[in-house]
DNA sequence: ACGGCAGGATTGTCAGTCAAGTGCTCTGGA
DNA sequence: TCCAGAGCACTTGACTGACAATCCTGCCGT
């Protein structure tokens, strides 16, 4: 896990999770537009696959939230209600309490992917790429998950954070950039953890998860 | 094993759907063993429907945990070691702990779900059916998730359940039944929500949840 | 203006085929 | 006898082509 180690070219491991990668980033950092239909025969046609091929991503995309369908109907980008951020943040909330909670209290040391994150994430404010700084945001997280060594609970993480890091993404799109606290509100978690106090760690976290939630929720009341 | 290919009907809800469905109950109840392959081929002639049909579901099962496979390998029913039960019960406490804590802080009745799945439970015993057993138990907990009104923590709780499902399944195929205590302890839980106590509430799930687990675990240590 | 009907579009499911990878057997040599 | 390597069978990955079922849209007739 070192700096330098930029050089997987990653073949497509299997011609389906190349395609699936694709869709996703293209989906959650906005260059498909909510709303927009995602049919077979198009993804299929776009990228030079076979139908079958492409409707099995569709299905993958559709599992993980990333993409909402009903029964012979196209597949769209969706667009999250406020309801359903607040609903995906109580879900952040039980999750990620516990895993920094249980990181302070066992006196377990700072993530080294975590504090990683916060180097990436300076950089993408840095380069004003967006894409990268919600992506980063979401690798903080997800370190932090990671470092209690469950897999279960990172599986759970996994599973909404892909329709956070949509709703973030969508929602830079239309706001681009604000000032950035949030490398501020991570160290205060991990200074918590750092200090083995759980106390601190979970109000930390709670403050930073409130406030990004706010942010979406307000910008989402703004493009409405 | 043998080549006497059983013909199994569905219901008409959606081919893949009830597909899905008849392997998953097969699988959590301890019909197919752990260990036993499912090749595409196999479930297709079962069920006779086509391959690419088979291979849906199978998709949707190994994303479920109900069955794994690498690479070029069939599907196989897994056992979960103890390691991966500690932790599989570790993403329950996370979630399970968030909603009866939530639950009765916020004041809330007792969800009748939870109470309806006592009942279930008690027949189920009753009547000796072991799958019906372990599936109440499950609905009972799902019940007290899905009480709080979030969509995202009833996500997430129903990922890993299944692998519960599985694992409870696969020890009382070797176990039978043991006394039956676990309706007290759900008793206790929703005791503590009906009294709006959260600490009381807390404390019955983490006794529940850990005497269950250390049930598996011993189960699986005897087993072996 | 309104309701029903027809056609296009899209997904659900199927059959058959080829390619590629994995594991196992079985042979050939030491 | 034992071990190693070549070959084969099994299984999945991906494609092509096709047909049925369903949903939606827009036109037409009343």
């Amino acid at each position: 896990m070192s700096d330098h180690a930029e050089r997987f070219v990653l073949k497509p491991a299997s011609l389906t999770d190349a395609l699936f990668d694709s869709l996703r980033k293209r989906i959650v950092n906005g260059q498909i537009a909510p709303g927009e239909k995602l049919t077979e025969a198009r993804v299929a046609t776009e990228y030079s696959v076979a139908r079958p091929t492409a409707k099995a991503c569709l299905e993958r995309l559709i599992a993980r939230g990333l993409l909402r369908r009903s029964a012979h109907k196209s597949a769209v980008v969706p667009e999250l209600t406020a309801k359903e951020i607040l609903d995906l943040f109580l879900g952040r909330e039980a999750v990620e309490s516990f895993a920094v909670t249980t990181l302070a209290a066992r006196g377990a040391p700072v993530p080294p992917d975590a504090v990683e994150s916060q180097r990436l994430i300076e950089r993408a404010v840095r380069d004003l790429d967006f894409p990268a700084q919600v992506e980063s945001d979401i690798l903080f997280h997800s370190a932090l998950v990671a470092a209690t060594g469950s897999t279960y609970l990172a599986k759970m993480h996994d599973l909404i954070m892909g329709e956070v890091q949509l709703t973030m993404g969508q929602a830079q799109a239309h706001k681009a950039t604000h000032p950035s606290n949030i490398e501020r509100e991570h160290a205060a978690i991990l200074a918590g953890i750092e200090s083995g106090d759980p106390e601190a760690a979970h109000e930390a976290l709670l403050f930073h998860l409130h406030a990004a939630r706010d942010r979406l929720v307000a910008n989402l009341a703004v493009s409405k």
